[in-house]
DNA sequence: TGCGCCCTGTTATGTTATAACCTAGTTACA
DNA sequence: TGTAACTAGGTTATAACATAACAGGGCGCA
């Protein structure tokens, strides 16, 4: 039973959620070493894992890159290639549709990727080049 | 202008074409050295860009594999855990409502991702262990 | 004390993808 | 014919992402 977020995942967890957008496992590496003792991949992808596991972070899979974006959320992923931020929408209907389309071809599912890219609003309306 | 698949993307088709499942880009590298001549990582990913802008073939995120689906069809890609065969399911509903949701944010689209992992119909009612 | 468990460190390696440069063939056309 | 422009492909090297396998230390507890 886990009722805590260990020291690497607590670290791991804070440069995530400080950066703007979603952070690669190396991005990840390189900050950790800027502060004091050693640290290989497996350091990271184990607190990675660990936050996944949590609920705390989830892997943007058409990025190989992490975000601090609850997994149980209800929600598509979405990716503004403009500004680089990840939000989840909600959309309750699409989920309902999803499953309903896989039903009537007798697939059960385990778990969904959606991942959208474009544009945010704030990139859209020119708010930056 | 391109009207054709070119030597390299026509054999990387027919081996995608005539594998069960997904296949890597080093799984692909592999068959296309038991032939004659030499070949390396770049000739099957530049094979792999060609079919894919051509909507030949799609990567499939989750699995960092290459498939035989099209590109434009309106359907979700779904998996197979089990046995490994990748298809599309049409959802028309889908994606109407993930635009929707999208559009209410202000957010324009521009590709997106849908994969789902699960088990097809053939697996589950045990036509396999 | 001794055992098991969890977290961490360490070394090495496996896997996926691309940069950069070079060569050959084809076409277009002055 | 000569050559510029383009496309496809080959070659070398390396970047980027991810995990296997093993070792050690701290902690709870019988």
């Amino acid at each position: 039973m886990r009722d805590g977020l260990t020291r690497n995942e607590t670290e791991v967890l804070a440069l995530i959620r400080a950066a703007d957008g979603p952070l690669t496992a190396y991005q990840l590496l390189n900050r950790m070493q800027h502060g004091p003792g050693a640290v290989a991949p497996p350091t990271v992808y184990r607190a990675l894992k660990g936050l996944e596991d949590a609920g705390l972070v989830r892997k943007i899979e058409t990025l190989r890159a992490w975000a601090a974006v609850k997994t149980d959320a209800s929600g598509v992923v979405v990716i503004c290639d403009d500004c680089g931020t990840v939000r989840t929408v909600t959309a309750p209907n699409l989920f309902e549709s999803l499953h309903q389309s896989l039903e009537a071809e007798g697939f059960t599912e385990a778990r969904q990727t959606i991942e959208v890219h474009g544009s945010c609003s704030d990139c859209t309306t020119g708010h930056r080049a």
